[in-house]
DNA sequence: GCATTATCGCTACCTGGGTTGCGTAATTGG
DNA sequence: CCAATTACGCAACCCAGGTAGCGATAATGC
């Protein structure tokens, strides 16, 4: 989201934001991070490349722009039943991926790619900015999950001792660690054995197991 | 490691290998990958740069190259307490990704920045062949953490219906969540809350907890 | 109306990853 | 010793990310 200053000087054209915005993204889900030029994302919005850079300082940018547009907001709901509401969360944040994963593979390609979300976790490595902007989008996110299981404990669903954001990071870790590292694929069975492993422990001790 | 044909014409100088990582390890330990130019290392390892790509197709074959040199062997110690072994295990693996992650920064920079460990992880993505070779310098050393739990379960100091690579997967899976999405710091005291919410409920419900 | 400010398109350019072709050096098999 | 084979250095080149300068256009404030 470029910061926009006072408004003197010609105001800049929206829709020159739009088409590029979409124009990346075609091409993003069509090619790939890799394969996607900036020559070829202006040719097609019908802009030159400087009107492009103005917006945008580096490829990363633009690429994170039209990621964070694809996100959308995960609603959360919480029913009382910790399980089922986690099962919930985490099949939407994996379907979200799963999505984003795939970008600029063959259909039916193998599983074991990271596709664009290796470049997102290389550029926000690359950027402070970039990494600060994207933990930002996340974060509301996150802080809504963490939440759940805050409210969790709260009514005696979960242990009281627990450290929440730990317990998070182990139901969201694997996630990504499967995504980055191993190329593993990550399907709702799998998930479901995340979550068995991360509340196993967090139930108090006198409570039942259902 | 290139593979090495028949012994037939001029031979490979291993001296010019030697010298061209060495070039690359010093040039990536202080610029990070990004400033890191193949040009640059060529220069100072004294060769030409089609020497250097008749070793490596692409930078990022070199630097995968030059950091799988750096990864050591992790010994795995099975003292028969499940929770030492783990603590010493982490603490390694930890220590190591630490090392590599903070390739790049000027001394004292915040810890904010996955460094290198995402450009291996977007390499990964990016050549199927990094992926698996990756993977299998990984492999033996994960290998030797799940037959830790397995010995684990087997002497009864785990659950017998655990999945063990789940386990495994929540042990380490928090801990590159933290280095390629979070930029959280992984240091020990964090390792500790993540080995104690894994083996929570990872013991025998007659056990006692120590 | 007019100076100011900022956008936009265009062209030319720099840089670094990666390739090609060629002349030459070093080795093996015969 | 000689032919085949491979390694090496060199120079020229292509491509894509990114920058600089300039003329034209569209808005603002006075």
């Amino acid at each position: 989201m470029p910061e926009r200053g006072p408004s003197r000087g010609r105001p800049r054209d929206i829709d020159v934001d739009r088409r590029i915005l979409i124009a990346a993204r075609d091409l993003l889900l069509v090619n790939g991070y890799a394969a996607l030029s900036i020559d070829e994302v202006a040719d097609r919005a019908g802009v030159a490349k400087t009107t492009l850079y103005r917006r945008w300082p580096t490829k990363d940018h633009l690429i994170v722009a039209v990621v964070a547009l694809m996100q959308d907001d995960v609603p959360i709901l919480d029913t009382g039943d910790i399980r089922a509401d986690l099962t919930h969360y985490l099949h939407q944040v994996a379907d979200g991926l799963n999505t984003v994963r795939r970008a600029g593979l063959p259909e039916g390609a193998d599983d074991r790619s990271a596709g664009v979300v290796a470049e997102i976790a290389a550029a926000a490595a690359r950027h402070a900015d970039l990494g600060t902007l994207i933990r930002a989008v996340f974060a509301r996110r996150n802080a809504m999950a963490i939440g759940l299981l805050a409210s969790a404990v709260r009514r005696g669903a979960l242990r009281t001792d627990l450290d929440v954001a730990v317990l998070f990071d182990q139901l969201v870790g694997p996630l990504y660690y499967r995504i980055l590292v191993t190329g593993e694929p990550v399907d709702h069975p799998y998930l479901d054995l995340i979550i068995d492993g991360a509340l196993r422990g967090a139930r108090p001790s006198h409570a039942h197991p259902a």
